[in-house]
DNA sequence: ACCTTGCTCAACCAGATGGTTGACAAACGC
DNA sequence: GCGTTTGTCAACCATCTGGTTGAGCAAGGT
């Protein structure tokens, strides 16, 4: 699992980092704030932040004794970027098949009045 | 991790099933089908399968002895709904992040680049 | 100087995951 | 009926994951 997209998905599996990533929307937290609705450890915490970090999800700066986490919202795009592509490749697949049920139940219908010969050659 | 949209991330936080993902969306398969490109016994693709499955994001009919493997598009909009909702939020609030240091630096001296980021109201 | 705050690292543990092999079930071809 | 094809189920194994506690480090506050 050593991909960047794998590792985006396989961050975003988990309930309490998606949160995170739902809170770190409004700005910059540190840890302790964003831990602080959790009943987890500290420790916890930090290691979800760690596989966001890897994940490119989260980048961790250096303020004071405080490490603000930062969203980066740019990968983002990557996950939609795959999710869109395939979506967008089953609904042309499935339209395509529409269309085919559409001939099928043409040629099949016996009270179709048939105004056109069979496939094309 | 019993909720769907958990499932359905880690789903698709594993290479094979990605690819077995991008390959369905051409159409159905079956099983061996679908194992064909993978170094790896049948039974792991039926695992896979199994977690595609319970993801929601494929399902499995009958067709004689053939179990062929339908992709099931619409999960898609669970996350791309996650995502695009979080995005959108993160980028707006970059965006007044950025009419507020606009602000800043209007109000401040040019000289003065504190990058204090102060309770800005 | 010393204590407190904020956080990480290390070691450990239970449970999930992804792979294996072996047995077996279900439907067809003959 | 019998074997073949197609696929699942069960048991086992190594590794990953998400949690814990304990120790420790870096920067301020006093």
């Amino acid at each position: 699992m050593t991909d960047q997209l794998s590792r985006v998905f396989a961050a975003l599996a988990d309930p309490t980092r998606r949160d995170m990533v739902a809170r770190l929307t409004e700005g910059d937290h540190t840890v302790n704030d964003l831990a602080a609705p959790y009943d987890v450890s500290l420790q916890a915490v930090s290691k979800h932040l760690k596989v966001l970090e890897d994940a490119g999800l989260v980048t961790r700066t250096r303020e004071a004794q405080r490490r603000p986490v930062h969203l980066e919202a740019e990968v983002f795009d990557l996950m939609t970027k795959w999710i869109e592509r395939y979506r967008r490749q089953a609904e042309e697949r499935f339209t395509r098949l529409d269309a085919v049920l559409a001939r099928m139940q043409d040629a099949d219908d016996p009270s179709s009045t048939r105004p056109q010969e069979g496939t094309a050659s």
